[in-house]
DNA sequence: TTTCACTTTAGAATAATTATAAACTAGAAT
DNA sequence: ATTCTAGTTTATAATTATTCTAAAGTGAAA
């Protein structure tokens, strides 16, 4: 993803293309992989890449209106941190407790024959099977 | 569940059972069906039924003493809290985000057709489904 | 009944996250 | 270009869930 997509991007979601949104923005999705983080893994990375320091609460605040805006999404794992993932698509995880590690489960490579009907009144709003691993 | 057994689901786990614990097993273990709690409303739920005031991190020490001898099994769900459950077999979750509530789904509600292979040297360790309601 | 390892407790400490309010800035209006 | 302003960033304080600490309490073995 170049540049000029990062400012559409932002734009399109209406969000201002700050000088921070854009750093954290062309880090996060100017990959080819999946990327997974939690917020203090992020500001770790960006500390270390980059030369101007970006305040904590600027990335939980960028962090959120990504995710607000679709372009993140967050993954339910058991723990403390809340986890992040670059992949909005409808997909599955595995968790490895081991190393504390999402790994992205294609929608294709879960089938599942049969489910509950949701209770009184409710919808299905969506289906997360987490895998977890062990060595 | 009887107080009696109460003792021995104790005593068998190498918890002395003492005034705190055995108040604390009884609220949650004698009742017919399966109860999902976090630690916060467990607090606010005994104060409110008995006249002893248990400390809160005593509530926490037992939750996770329960926990480690298996008669609890911890629910990963998005968000602050950890969510407790006294139905320890393998099951699955509805989670509803509306009223931050959790239905289990017996294991047999779900049958998954397909799943992916472990990655490099890791095993399975169990599959958790998670189906997220709306209205 | 004494003893002691295990428990409980109140309060301090920690960790993740959110709130606050002042300083800053992208971009529209002049 | 310069001014203006709503949206943004920032440092710091506040909040929330949880864990730690160390002193006082207590089952139950001897």
């Amino acid at each position: 993803m170049k540049k000029i997509d990062i400012l559409k991007k932002l734009r399109s979601s209406g969000l201002r293309p700050t000088k921070q949104r854009v750093e954290i923005a062309k880090f996060l999705f100017e990959r080819e992989k999946t990327f997974h983080f939690t917020v203090e893994s992020l500001n770790k990375l960006l500390t270390k890449k980059s030369a101007s320091k970006i305040a904590l609460a600027t990335i939980y605040n960028t962090v959120h209106s990504f995710k607000t805006a679709g372009h993140l999404s967050e993954v339910e794992v058991r723990g403390n941190k809340t986890y992040f993932d670059t992949n909005v698509s409808n997909h599955h995880h595995f968790y490895d407790s081991e190393t504390a590690e999402l790994i992205d489960i294609d929608a294709n490579d879960i089938i599942i024959q049969k489910i509950p009907k949701a209770p009184n009144g409710k919808k299905i709003k969506n289906v997360e099977v987490f895998i977890n691993l062990k060595n």
